[in-house]
RNA sequence: GGGCCAGUAGCUCAGUCGGUAGAGCAGCGGCCUUUUAAGCCGUUGGUCGGAGGUUCGAAUCCUCCCUGGCUCACCA
């Protein structure tokens, strides 16, 4: 493997196009350029000059960025340079310049840092620009950029030779955010999203915590884990699939409402809407219950859509979605009733199986009642969720950590939140009694040993934590990645992760 | 894991009936002091994803493999 890093290295080496880089970098040392100097001090933003003209005009500005298209002339050229907030052309002029720096300018490649100094001025043509006084290189490029052209004919914008690979955009990010800029917006818009749910959280009262993502015992989900070993403890530690029996012991602690941001790694296959690791904000507010909380997360994501894109009413891969308040509940068997005619409602579960067969259901493969219904659920009810839909009381069987509903002991007080036909989210009224607690841990290990690895682990623990006392509790997970999905109108969970999870990169071997 | 599709120059792609590789952009050389997909002239660059097979001859046909995309299944 080490062979084949060095063998690549030579290779690249030998590669013109940045042998012919490194050529000119040394042409510019030998005209007393440093290619990479230390400092360079800015005035302003691309943005600022361009949104301001009119107050800009005939002022000298610095302003660095990276060249993204060169025209060389004779003896003026242009070129953009891209900022963090834009690009603005630059126009160098021999006689402005002098013989030297328009010696070095010729040398610089798209893609390079420069920074510049000048006068504000609009061409000939009606483009803002800088007319440069002083020129500097402030890092070298070695390899070739993509080259992405652009040209506004009707208003339209067509680009050309856009860098489309997606294999090479996901691996090469830092690429992709260079020539696509919609791809920066969208992370912008991540960051803008995470920024403004907690706002509206500390905002409430409630305390950002953190928990251990390297857990003794995982739980708090259905899901495989990843496992690794601790090396001094000499002892076997699970990346968690989940935050939320830690949380608990929070509110056991006497926190009144604690939430975080948190990583969580599932060892499953990956899709559109997987990626192995992925960022949940899980909230536990105490004294509430799931009622409470449905109306939370109808608030939360609404003010947030509102703060995104401008509108409580978005538009996701050609559906229009209106997120205003309130949203629509309705109780998951009477969802299932309404798409198929089945009302699952106190069947036992030979009558789901018949039902489910008949469905077209693969029940053979499924263990248990509440499997059964949240799979027809799932095929049937689901795709349907286009508007955001408050799914709630689920079959007891597959909530281990949710309350008994007060009015049915056979269903739980927990609701899915749904938008775009796909789930966001998953919340309860906290299950805490430590007696139930134990035996749904019981049913669930019961369930293991009969060959299901994805039902839950007894954390003894936690049922000592809940031994001590829980209050009365709401929880809430949230599927941020999901989330930033149906904001940013992005078909894939890899177009919302800066670094999607991919396989190892093949290395050039000689062999 | 199944199905479909794709992989040709740094990027975007073409490549006919099987005859040994093309364009634009980028690069390099030249001309060019308001260009903007700058232009004009010239030019470099490829183990056609990999291995094997059929054939006088394979980017092209066949088999296997690798990588990726979409999709179904799995998976909360």
């Amino acid at each position: 493997m080490k062979e084949k890093h060095v063998e690549q290295a030579r290779q690249e080496e030998l590669n013109e196009l940045v042998k012919i880089r490194r050529q000119k970098i040394d042409e510019l040392k030998k005209l007393g350029v440093n290619p990479y100097p230390y400092k360079f001090k800015c005035t302003h933003f691309s943005k600022d000059i361009i949104e301001n003209f009119d107050r800009m005009e005939g002022k000298a500005v610095s302003i660095a960025g990276r060249i993204m298209a060169l025209r060389k002339m004779g003896k003026a050229s242009f070129a953009h340079v891209m900022d963090s907030g834009g690009r603005i052309q630059i126009y160098v002029r021999l006689n402005n310049v002098g013989e030297v720096p328009y010696k070095i300018f010729k040398l610089l490649d798209i893609g390079d840092w420069i920074g510049v100094t000048g006068d504000v001025f609009k061409t000939h043509t009606g483009e803002i620009s800088i007319v440069v006084k002083e020129l500097t290189l402030l890092s070298k490029t070695l390899r070739p950029l993509p080259i992405v052209k652009e040209k506004v004919e009707d208003g339209k914008k067509i680009i050309y030779d856009q860098f489309a690979d997606k294999e090479l955009r996901y691996r090469q990010r830092y690429v992709d955010l260079i020539v696509n800029p919609e791809v920066r917006d969208v992370f912008v818009r991540r960051s803008k999203i995470i920024s403004t749910m907690r706002r509206y959280l500390e905002e409430k009262g409630y305390l950002e915590v953190e928990t251990p993502i390297l857990q003794p015992v995982y739980g708090g989900a259905f899901a495989r884990p990843f496992v690794t070993h601790h090396n001094t403890l000499d002892m076997t530690l699970y990346l968690r699939i989940s935050n939320e029996l830690y949380l608990k012991r929070l509110i056991v602690g006497g926190f009144d409402g604690v939430f975080e941001f948190a990583k969580d790694f599932r060892n499953e296959g990956m899709d559109r809407f997987h990626n192995p690791e992925f960022t949940q904000m899980e909230l536990y507010v105490v004294y509430e219950d799931y009622y409470f909380m449905m109306n939370l997360v109808e608030e939360m994501i609404s003010t947030i859509a509102e703060k995104i894109t401008g509108s409580k009413t978005i538009v996701y891969q050609g559906n229009e979605i209106d997120l205003t308040p309130p949203w629509k509940r309705i109780r998951m068997f009477d969802a299932i009733e309404e798409e198929t005619g089945f009302n699952l409602y106190g069947t036992i579960e030979n009558e789901v199986r018949e039902i489910g067969k008949k469905l077209d259901i693969d029940v053979e493969a499924l263990p248990t009642r509440g499997k059964i219904i949240d799979e027809i659920f799932g095929k049937y009810v689901e795709p349907k969720l286009i508007q955001p839909t408050f799914i709630t009381d689920f079959p007891i069987e597959i909530s281990p950590l949710a309350k008994k509903h007060r009015d049915d002991p056979n269903l739980v007080e927990r609701f899915e939140p749904y938008i775009a036909g796909k789930e966001i989210g998953n919340a309860f009224s906290e299950l805490n009694d430590p007696i139930d607690q134990r035996q749904r841990f019981e049913a669930q290990m019961k369930l293991r040993s009969a060959g299901d690895d994805e039902a839950q682990v007894l954390d003894e623990d936690f049922l000592r934590a809940l031994e001590y006392g829980m209050p009365p509790t709401a929880g809430l997970g949230i599927g941020i990645d999901r989330l930033v999905m149906i904001l940013t109108d992005s078909p894939s969970i890899r177009d919302v992760l800066l670094f999607p999870q991919m396989r190892p990169e093949q290395l050039k071997a000689e062999d």
